[in-house]
DNA sequence: TTGTAATATAAATATATAATTATATAGTAA
DNA sequence: TTACTATATAATTATATATTTATATTACAA
């Protein structure tokens, strides 16, 4: 969820597209247009924009007419905001890396090292 | 950028990473341990974190204890708000695209077709 | 209804990023 | 010193993403 927005985020085509929607609504073509880029490039930008649910799109005549909306991304940067603020054992998700988070040995490491000697000596093949 | 900053949390890995970092410092190995992956991943994961700002390292013995820096990140979104709502004839990279933008013709597209069409009659060939 | 403008999508290719495997380095403790 | 712990980095391979080229679709105008 946060990493689909990221995603379209963090590449440079995306976020001019972004930038310049931001100031007016544009047409595909007006932005082929400004960016000089052919049209299925911007065309493809878009559609990651729009599943990112960043870009709306409204219909005029043949012309796909499409708008920043800034909401969305408030909402978005609030969400996020949020989850990195709560206590990560409320994360669901983060259930079992909280576990093995609370129950960290202090020698953590040197554990591992053991391991890895266990592993040397009776090693596990196919 | 902000490209660097949204590509590095556009990943789902280094997400993880950042949001057990929220809760608490952890060294390279803790990790590994937590996310259940290998040393290497964690890593260069952590380099990109770095890189981006997001994540700071303190070094104790051989151990660098990393940490998630909430401020460098207030500051980014910040940045990025102002970015997304300033004129964009204020923003010196977009200038030549701003230029574009305002000098757009009406039937941009019907031109760019009549474009075409010239180059159909005399085609550039090498 | 036919041609064409605007856009989308598919296929092919190029490029970037992630993960794994192997190796190097730097600090520490014996 | 020497051996080892923790981490980094390089090289390789695997995978994902971006770009181009070619083609399809859809709405409109003649």
């Amino acid at each position: 969820m946060f990493e689909t927005t990221f995603k379209a985020l963090g590449e440079p085509t995306r976020l001019k597209i972004l930038r310049l929607l931001a100031e007016q609504e544009l047409c595909v073509c007006e932005l082929e247009e400004i960016l000089e880029m052919s049209q299925p490039r911007v065309s493809q930008h878009l559609k990651v924009l729009k599943q990112a649910g960043l870009v709306k799109e409204r219909r005029e005549a043949q012309r796909r007419i499409c708008s920043f909306d800034q909401d969305a991304l408030d909402q978005v940067f609030r969400k996020f905001d949020c989850f990195m603020k709560v206590p990560v054992n409320e994360l669901p998700e983060y259930k079992e890396m909280y576990l093995r988070m609370v129950n960290l040995d202090e020698n953590i490491c040197e554990k591992k090292a053991c391991q890895k000697e266990t592993r040397r000596i009776n090693p596990v093949r196919r």
